[in-house]
DNA sequence: AACTCGTGGCA
DNA sequence: TTGCCAAGAGT
């Protein structure tokens, strides 16, 4: 299970060639971007495809160049300035952050694993995403095109598990290139690539990879992943009318807020469920502090 | 450990 | 057309 030091040398050097000559020109791998540049570039991506991040963090970038310009707006103007990337709670913990990294960081983005953990909205992917990528250090870096490549590659599946496992940490720390080599942040970065543009989980181009007369997988004969079941509807689910709130919200400009009756976003969620079950989804919001109630009437 | 949380493009 | 999937995190 573990490679040998030639096969694992081979897996770094045919990844980090390839990498030399595929890298996307994303607008945060670009000169003088900085540690905040980068940290605000990985919790946008989270969950969201790079393509879409980029016109909205290039903005944000604009607007708030530094943590501190970002901690001295209402956390509502991150909501609204998040736009439609999906799951905008990561626009409320972003400025969270920021506001934490002015309050404990001296306005700064820290820059041990340790430390990012401590922030909202930054996991495990992420803190070591932000510490290898923007402070260059010694991190195990696991997304999921990285887990997609080592299943393939080294296990043999066309798929990970659903849910990251130990033993994938494990493999992933052994796959790291060494500490002396200094390779271990692009390594990180060129497997990423490799799972984004050629080992993909739909259609993998492998006539285009590096690693392909060295994979488990093909050597497997390309099995199909297991199929697995939870296909459920998604109209009148919560995530649903969540969504369906918040962007009639995101419609309603008025002035700077974007505000609107009860009623008004009773009636515009379609297909029109109860309208208790909107109600209850919009409790949850304000619970939450996604939306602000006064009155009769709800601001975003 | 299993669920929840948005949104849009694409095969 | 519709289900799958995308630089995960929090509970």
């Amino acid at each position: 299970m573990t490679p040998t030091a030639a096969r694992l040398d081979s897996f770094h050097r045919r990844l980090l060639d390839w990498f030399d000559d595929h890298e996307r020109d994303l607008p945060w791998r670009h000169d003088g971007t900085t540690a905040w540049g980068v940290f605000v570039s990985e919790v946008m991506s989270q969950q969201t495809p790079v393509a879409r991040v980029a016109p909205i963090w290039a903005e944000w970038m604009t607007r708030w160049p530094r943590p501190a310009d970002l901690a001295s707006v209402p956390e509502a103007e991150a909501v609204r300035a998040w736009g439609r990337l999906g799951y905008p709670r990561r626009a409320r913990r972003l400025h969270a952050a920021a506001v934490a990294m002015v309050e404990d960081h001296a306005g700064e983005v820290p820059d041990t694993e340790e430390e990012l953990l401590t922030l909202p909205g930054v996991g495990q992917y992420t803190a070591a995403a932000v510490a290898a990528f923007t402070f260059g250090r010694q991190a195990v870096v696991v997304d999921t095109n990285i887990r997609r490549v080592h299943a393939r590659w080294e296990t043999g599946h066309a798929l990970p598990e659903p849910s990251l496992t130990r033993r994938e940490m494990a493999l992933a720390a052994e796959l790291l290139p060494s500490e002396e080599s200094g390779l271990s942040p692009r390594y990180n970065a060129a497997v990423m690539e490799l799972g984004a543009l050629v080992c993909t989980a739909r259609s993998p181009r492998c006539g285009d990879c590096p690693l392909l007369d060295d994979c488990a997988w093909i050597a497997a004969g390309r099995p199909e992943p297991h199929y697995t079941p939870k296909g459920q509807p998604w109209a009148g689910t919560k995530r649903q009318i969540r969504g369906a709130i918040v962007g009639h919200l995101r419609e309603r400009e008025d002035g700077d807020a974007r505000t609107t009756t009860i009623q008004a976003v009773v009636g515009s969620v379609q297909p029109s469920p109860e309208p208790s079950r909107v109600e209850e989804c919009l409790e949850d919001l304000i619970r939450e502090g996604m939306v602000t109630q006064d009155g009769d009437r709800v601001t975003l």
